[in-house]
RNA sequence: GUGGCUAUAGCUCAGGCCGGUUAGAGCGCCAGGUUGUGGCCCUGGAGGCCGUGGGUUCAAGUCCCACUAGCCACCCCA
C-alpha cells in the first residue's frame, strides 16, 4: 500500500458511517422543529472571508488554515469553520432584506491543519445552526434549547451546557481594563504564553489550562461584573428562558472563545468522557460579524457541534439493517430461473442478497447466517422438478415449500416496514 | 508547532530487555465433519517485504538513526 490517506483525514467506513447517519438524521429532526432551513455552501472561499471574519490573530487564520493559490492566482481557503460562509451567503443573496428572522442549518466538512489527536482531525465535521436578524435574547435561549434538545436525543449523557456573557463593544473595553490591570500585578505566575496574551487577547488568561494561570486567575475579575446595562439585561434574559424551560446550564464567567467575532452570550457543551478535546458544540453572538462583512448589524448566532465528538460520545446507537432475503440458489438453473426474480424483488424495495459463485448449499447457509437474513429461499434441481421452492425462516427455522408460480407474491410479504 | 508512547496476519495483540532454524495466538475468512440446510462444537487450510529507508553485525521482527503515520498530552478548538 503506498498511497495512504492524508494526515488527520479519515475514511468514515462501516458502523462509523451508520452513527454519522443517526446524528444527521436527529439533528434534521431537531433543525426542522425549531424552523432552520438547510444551506449547502462551497467547501472553499477567498482567504479574505476568513481573515476578515474569524480575526487575524487567532490560531485559526494564524497557523491552521489551509490556504493556496488557485490558477487564476486567487487566494483561497478550504473554509475552517461555517459560520463566515454562512453570513456571506446571506449578504450575497441580500436575504437581510427579506422578513427575518432567518434560521440556516448546514452540516460538512471543515479544515483545519492541526496536530491530530483525539477528536481532533485536519477534516473534521460539524453540524451548524445560525439565527440572523433577530438581537433579542429570546434567540439566544431558543438556540441552547435546540442544542440540549439535539444533545439528548443522541443520548450524550455526562454533557454540560456552560454559559457566560463576553460584554460587548461598549462594555468590554472597561472590562478588558480591569483585567489587564489585575494581571499586571501578577505576571510572575503567568506561564509564557499567557504574559503574551496579556498583550494580544487577555481574556484567553483565563481559559489557560497550566496551574499557575488557573491560581492566578481564581479572583480575576469575571466579564459578568463589568457588562454595561444592556448586556447584563440580556444574560438575565436568556437565564430566564433557559430556567423556564428547564435547561440545566452552569455559569462559567471563564467560558471565552477563540474566534474574535463573538459577543454577549457564548455557551459550550463540554462532554465529561472526551479528554481533553472535550468541546462536543460550542457558539455564541456574533453581532458585530456582520457589519464587519458589509452588512447591517442586526443580530447573529450561532452554534457548532462536532460530528466526530458527538460520535465518540454519544449512547444513542443506529439501527442495524439486514437483508430479507437471501436467495440460495444450487446449480445454473436455478441460478437462471431466480435471477430475474431477484431483479424485481429489489426493484420493491427489499434488500436481497445472493451468491455470485456456486458454493454448496452449507456455505450459503453460512453466508445467509452471517448477514442476518430474515429468510432463505432455496431452490435446487429436486424444487425445479417438483415445482415448488423451500422458504426457510432463519429465526426458527421453520420451512414451508411454495409454488413456483406464488413465489414472487409470497416473499414479498418478507419485506419489513 | 513542542513532548511522550507506539507501528508484527483482515482485526486485537504476543515475540523485542538478553539479535541466531520454517514469526505465533485469539477473533475473522475458506473448506471438511450430512447425501442439499445457518448459529454451538471439532478438524484442516489460506493469509505476514514484522510501517518506510538507511546503519551496526557473520546474522536484525529484535540493536541504532532518519522519515512517515497513529495515539496521548501541550497548544487550540468542534
Amino acid at each position: 500500500m503506498s498511497i495512504k490517506a492524508i494526515r488527520g483525514m479519515k475514511d468514515v467506513m462501516g458502523t462509523e458511517v451508520a452513527r454519522w447517519r443517526l446524528i444527521e438524521a436527529v439533528a434534521r429532526k431537531v433543525f426542522r422543529a425549531f424552523g432552520f432551513s438547510e444551506l449547502r455552501t462551497p467547501i472553499l472561499e477567498k482567504t479574505e472571508l476568513f481573515a476578515r471574519s474569524i480575526g487575524q490573530a487567532t490560531d485559526i487564520v494564524e497557523k491552521e488554515m489551509y490556504t493556496f493559490r488557485d490558477r487564476s492566482g486567487d487566494s483561497l481557503t478550504l473554509r475552517p469553520e461555517a459560520t463566515a460562509s454562512v453570513v456571506r451567503s446571506y449578504l450575497e443573496h441580500k436575504i437581510h432584506r427579506r422578513p427575518g428572522p432567518h434560521k440556516f442549518f448546514t452540516i460538512g466538512p471543515m479544515f483545519r491543519h492541526e496536530r491530530p489527536q483525539k477528536g481532533r482531525l485536519r477534516q473534521f465535521h460539524q453540524l451548524d445552526a445560525e439565527v440572523l436578524g433577530d438581537p433579542g435574547p429570546q434567540v439566544d435561549a431558543e438556540l441552547m434549547v435546540m442544542l440540549t434538545q439535539l444533545l439528548q436525543a443522541l443520548e450524550l449523557d455526562n454533557v454540560e451546557l456552560v454559559i457566560n456573557s463576553l460584554g460587548c463593544p461598549v462594555c468590554r473595553p472597561d472590562y478588558r481594563r480591569a483585567l489587564v490591570g489585575f494581571f499586571q500585578d501578577r505576571t510572575d505566575q503567568l506561564c509564557d504564553d499567557c504574559r503574551r496574551r496579556l498583550e494580544v487577547n487577555p481574556l484567553r488568561v483565563l481559559d489557560c489550562k497550566s496551574e499557575g494561570c488557573r491560581a492566578a486567575a481564581a479572583d480575576a475579575p469575571a466579564t459578568i461584573d463589568y457588562l454595561c446595562a444592556d448586556c447584563a439585561d440580556h444574560y438575565q434574559e436568556v437565564k430566564r428562558l433557559l430556567e423556564l424551560s428547564s435547561v440545566a446550564f452552569r455559569e462559567d464567567p471563564r467560558l471565552v472563545r477563540g474566534l474574535d467575532y463573538y459577543v454577549r452570550t457564548t455557551f459550550e457543551a463540554i462532554a465529561g468522557d472526551l479528554g481533553a478535546q472535550n468541546a462536543v458544540a460550542g457558539g455564541g453572538r456574533y453581532d458585530p460579524l456582520v457589519a464587519e462583512l458589509g452588512g447591517e448589524a442586526n443580530g447573529a448566532i450561532g452554534f457548532a457541534a462536532g460530528i466526530e465528538r458527538l460520535s465518540l460520545v454519544m449512547g444513542a446507537e443506529p439501527p442495524t439493517d439486514r437483508p430479507e432475503l437471501f436467495v440460495a440458489a444450487l446449480g445454473d438453473q436455478a441460478r437462471d430461473w431466480v435471477f430475474p426474480l431477484v431483479a424485481e424483488l429489489r426493484s420493491a424495495g427489499l434488500w436481497v442478497e445472493m451468491t455470485s459463485q456456486d458454493k454448496s448449499l452449507k456455505a450459503q447457509m453460512r453466508r445467509a447466517n452471517k448477514l442476518a437474513a430474515d429468510a432463505v429461499l432455496i431452490l435446487g434441481r429436486s424444487e425445479l422438478d417438483a415445482g415448488r421452492a423451500i422458504i426457510k425462516q432463519m429465526a426458527d427455522g421453520s420451512q414451508q415449500e411454495i409454488e413456483l408460480s406464488q413465489l414472487g407474491r409470497a416473499v414479498r410479504l418478507l419485506k419489513r416496514d
